[in-house]
DNA sequence: TTGTAGGCGTTATCAT
DNA sequence: ATGATAACGCCTACAA
């Protein structure tokens, strides 16, 4: 008996198994190929594989003709075998720091959604802000012949990374965290306008004295709002930076840092912290070491994540769009994917203050 | 002039590109095979794939050659090619309703580790809660050939899912969100014990009159937790769920509706909600709407977010850790990907209530 | 220890 | 419009 013409053991009349369950694969532990879709429809590999990909000029009878087989016999199409022949995966990496910052989260699904609407699928990977760690996972990558990737990154990367990049020869943008390399596309957003953005509103408020806290001190994103915020200070008589302090953008770290820090020094009439988290923990240690400044001291922070409008007080925060971020990164390395010949492109995207209470505005009133 | 012969053409003397650079290939757009290898280290491709995996018996001086020479021509493996002889792709497919939620997040990463350790990459998908959506990207999973997958199903998922997995025939875990199949593994934490820990303390407090909100009434989570909080009350005489409202677990809903749910009726005793954030969207309209029941009101959540320990009050919550939740589904998923005759596992994992102070405690004094 | 000869499932290039 | 045939890059027997 001839195993190929799968049909005949997967039909057994009324009442067997329905319609395109791939029963029989899991009694016969046997793969369903195209020459079985072919053999079953009575055509030829090559017109089974047309019609699968609707290619070439096919007859309509023949066409629904193979495509009836592939539904009887529960075909699925094996891309792997494909790749090898096509070179394309229809596969992306995504390299990123840290999934559980909500900023990559977000980030990562806008990229994900837009690449599976074209039939992409992404290949994430954590790096822990790991450059090590982040070296091997590339690789992992191109072992799998990935068509493009997406990466953020990692703490620490050297400056080789570039070149490794670049050398591997497929279409590659990087996101969020710029390096200075002008071979891969860039996606981000405008951190240095963001500062402004912060620091100009507190201006008004007549702060001018500032703290900047959290972000780690190797990252562009704080250098470029911490120049921002010194860049909106620049012109303001008396206006200065009186403290900043780096380190990891967490609520626990900013906590700790804000105990010493406000307990013994005066405070500054503003704090921008480098996000939410950070000026999350600020609070904190402020009603647990100076309850009395908790309407005082001004404070925006970035990122804007849901909690910040439930914070008490409700948060400023300098919005950044990561769902946004994500969008435009795939559909900037579609279109490197499209034609690897397009010119490099670096995408900075707006932020946008969100005004609330916590920089002292009585309400959402005070316009900018 | 033979093209395979690659050395040659790479090897312009001192001087030349940096050694492993895979400057040839750049150049002529040909990839390295492995045949390429063997050319050059003059073994047969047999040999050179044998090194490559460590595999059979080789002489040093042969796999020294070998490996100077992949070295040398830059050679990256293609997994794809040796998937499609060897059938196994070390990769894994995970398929989660939202990934910006902190809880699945943390499970991502967690996942995602223990499996790079594994040299297994995950392709991460996000179905936004839509079924469709959900079959769709299952789908194309199946297409990759991934070696297992992990899902958390979205809310709608109907039975037949279930039985589209099993079809699949290969290793499954289902994580978070239980359904009603036995076929495959299921791993996440125990929601009932959950309600009863967050209902039983709040019980020694006192309270009567409970509120369960937030969570989706078809999903499982939920459906536990309020059961748990049942069975704690069940035995206290008075003690009883006055009201509970199920809907999206976010702050911007839980906002709005305790906006309304306290401007008109009286408030209970106590408040569990279904997760952190749906505790700070109460806290808001608390805030907002009736600021004198802020200190009195007792509340607990779920999930335990880093914010919850900076909130004010500090939130008193039930930690439900992602991230052991995803270590404990790839170790199951390896498990079964190893041996896939080996029986299926329920793994439930152990919640614990962190007291702080929004359940009525003075400090982290009162012991549970 | 090493080499030879298929074959994995698909697509591409010819013919017909 | 359809069919035969040769890749794609690697792995697995089996033979030497």
């Amino acid at each position: 008996m001839d195993v190929r013409c799968a049909r005949r053991l997967t039909r057994p009349g009324r009442g067997g198994p329905a319609a395109g369950s791939p029963m029989w694969c899991v009694l016969t532990s046997k793969r369903i190929t195209l020459v079985d879709v072919a053999l079953d429809a009575g055509v030829s590999r090559a017109t089974a594989s047309m019609v699968l990909r609707d290619a070439g000029h096919i007859s309509v009878s023949t066409r629904k003709r193979v495509r009836a087989s592939m539904q009887a016999l529960g075909y699925v199409y094996h891309r792997g075998a494909a790749s090898l022949r096509s070179s394309r995966t229809m596969t992306v990496g995504l390299v990123v720091p840290d999934l559980s910052n909500h900023f990559m989260a977000e980030m990562t699904i806008g990229l994900e959604a837009v690449l599976a609407e074209h039939g992409i699928l992404t290949l994430t990977t954590n790096t822990f802000e790991d450059p090590a760690r982040q070296h091997l996972l590339l690789r992992a990558l191109f072992e799998r012949q990935v068509d493009g990737i997406i990466v953020v990154p990692a703490l620490g990367t050297e400056e080789s990374f570039a070149d490794y990049l670049a050398g591997a020869g497929i279409p590659a943008v990087i996101s969020t965290r710029a390096i200075d390399d002008d071979r891969a596309t860039y996606v981000g957003i405008d951190n240095v306008r963001g500062g402004e953005l912060a620091a100009t509103h507190l201006l008004r408020h007549g702060c001018r004295t500032f703290a900047y806290l959290g972000g780690m001190p190797g990252l562009r994103p704080r250098q470029d709002r911490l120049r921002g915020v010194r860049r909106a200070l620049a012109p303001v008589g008396g206006a200065r930076v009186v403290t900043h302090r780096s380190g990891p953008a967490t609520g626990a770290w900013s906590r700790d840092l804000a105990e010493r820090l406000f307990a013994t020094a005066p405070l500054p009439d503003a704090v921008v912290c480098h996000n939410d988290s950070v000026a999350f923990g600020v609070y904190r240690a402020l009603r647990d070491v100076v309850p009395e400044a908790v309407g005082t001291v001004r404070i925006v922070s970035f990122d804007d994540v849901d909690e910040a409008a439930l914070w008490e007080p409700p948060m400023s925060s300098v919005a950044a769009n990561g769902r946004e971020v994500g969008l435009q990164a795939a559909r900037a390395l579609l279109r490197r994917i499209d034609d690897p010949t397009t010119q490099v492109e670096h995408v900075l995207l707006a932020p946008e203050l969100v005004i609330r209470r916590s920089c002292g505005c009585p309400d959402d009133s005070l316009s900018d």
